[in-house]
RNA sequence: GGAAGGGUGGCUGAGUGGUCUAAAGCGCAUGCUUGGAGAGCAUGAGUCGGGGAAACUCGACCGCGAGUUCGAAUCUCGCCCCUUCCGCCA
């Protein structure tokens, strides 16, 4: 949410900031709006002030006269004011819904686009893999792909997963699930010393904090929701943020960086047909992220932008899987969103780099709507910012790891950094694998 | 799921319809005092919104939301949360 002041002054930057996220907003209504709110608040608070003065003539007044006198009177600004009060409400409902549709306003360098495929590459790991379109991997033999490699070394089972748990449902078997298990331990231990709380974070969740992170309103169709009226998180980042929802923070203790681990759970309303098949695109999965509260400065978001955004890159880089950083187009950015960096690794058998991290700042977009505060030197209340990424998601990079380490006959290379945790250094057909 | 009791400022806690403009204590800040600290004394201090150059001033905020009333921290209703006990349970 940005601040209707900063609307009001700034209403053409809010408004090319929408058009580059192609996102539709009426400002005119809302300031129209916000203009007939302010009217109406003088005029309540004015009559407020008189009953106050009337309230206090009557506990002092002499005679019963006198009092009876203030009563009748004050029963007409009764009336008065209800009338107003109500107006005062249906104003305030729509001003409210616009104000939670005004999008944040995306930074300079973010590039104009319609959709994904107007995102552009930033740099790419190995810097020598090739010119645009080129491969950074070859293979002299046709790559399986992820789906294939898991069902044969017996890894994964899908068909069973929609049994029991419907589309796109899975189970991990095997070395499916110890490749899961020695990732979760590696990226533990590649967090461990970077200044990040680790924190096991609820995911089911009450409304405020989905409303204050931007997923709600507008993205009810994409989340699960109990019918008790709590909602599924897709990502930690919503109780983490959450956590500190309504407190004032120490400045001293920023910047706040948490390693948040929960379930994730996504309807994927509308992605139906895509990566239909496999364990890339699914219901239920597992996923650390980095969420950074830090003060209310640019510089200081954009420096822990890149921080955590390389902090992706160090683990891809030590799993040897080649990948691309993209900046993400407007289009392409969420609501709240100022910048985002999309990090995907290579897909041998889909010819593409896919996405496997997702790196975005906010300034105080998510912070206003939650009431995260901090104290600044010069004893000034500000609302912090706020940054997040993802560290892994599980089990999404396996698809880029089996395929990319795959050999002619099928077998799979672990990669060094996962191989202590497995006990092996290859996967192939052997015991417990088939 | 059942029963009972609660939610008041940074904290403890008083307040059951009218100067509540929220007592008191603790803690905090500043000053006096001191060689320094403590104690003591004095003063001050919340958040959000409106008006104003400022001093200042008006309004809102006692878990949240509705209602009763000329007037609500206080009464009524709904919701949320906490505590204790019972039940269930990894």
């Amino acid at each position: 949410m940005l601040d209707v002041k900063f609307i009001r002054e700034n209403k053409d930057i809010v408004a090319a900031g929408a058009k580059k996220k192609r996102i539709e907003v009426d400002l005119d209504r809302l300031i129209a709006l916000d203009d007939k709110r302010r009217e109406l608040q003088a005029k309540i608070d004015e009559k407020r002030a008189e009953q106050n003065a009337a309230s206090n003539a009557i506990a002092t007044a002499r005679s019963d006269a006198e009092r009876q006198e203030i009563i009748a009177r004050m029963q007409d600004v009764k009336e008065t004011l209800r009338l107003e009060e109500e107006s005062m409400q249906e104003i305030l409902k729509e001003w409210r819904s616009l104000m939670v549709q005004v999008p944040n306003i995306p930074d300079i360098s973010v590039p104009e686009g319609d959709s994904d495929a107007d995102n552009k590459e930033v740099r790419r790991w190995p810097a020598q893999s090739g010119v645009e379109g080129g491969e950074p991997v070859k293979f002299d033999f046709e790559p399986k792909s992820h789906t294939e490699l898991l069902l044969l070394h017996d890894m994964a089972d899908y068909e069973r997963g929609a049994k029991v748990s419907g589309f796109r449902g899975y189970f991990l078997k095997n070395d499916g699930a110890r490749m899961v298990w020695a990732l979760e331990r590696f990226v533990q231990d590649r967090f461990a010393d970077k200044g990040f709380t680790p924190m096991i974070v609820p995911s089911l969740v009450r409304r405020e904090a989905f409303i204050g992170t931007g997923y709600l309103p507008q993205g009810e169709d994409d989340l699960y929701k109990t019918q008790d009226g709590e909602y599924l998180a897709g990502t930690a980042e919503v109780a983490t943020m959450g956590y500190y929802m309504d407190e004032t923070l120490d400045k001293n203790d920023l910047p706040l960086k948490f390693f948040s681990f929960s379930p994730c759970y996504r309807r994927e309303a509308g992605s139906h047909g895509k990566d239909a098949k496999g364990i890339f695109r699914i219901h239920e999965f597992l996923k650390y992220e980095q969420v950074v509260l830090c003060e209310a400065s640019h510089e200081e978001s954009a420096r822990l932008h890149e921080e955590i955004t390389a902090n992706a890159e160090e683990l891809l880089q030590e799993l040897g899987l080649p990948y691309r950083v993209v900046i993400n187009c407007g289009a392409d950015l969420g609501l709240g969103q100022v910048k985002k960096f999309d990090v995907e690794a290579w897909m041998p058998s889909e010819k593409k780099y896919r996405e496997t991290h997702s790196s975005s700042y906010f300034h105080d977009f998510q912070t206003r709507r939650l009431n995260i505060r901090y104290r600044g030197e010069d004893g000034a209340l500000r609302y912090a910012h706020s940054l997040n990424n993802t560290a892994l998601a599980t089990p999404r990079i396996l698809c880029q790891i089996v395929e990319n380490n795959q050999r002619p006959d099928g077998s799979i290379a672990i990669p060094k950094a996962l191989q202590s945790c497995m006990g092996k250094e290859t996967i192939d057909h052997g015991p417990g694998n088939r």
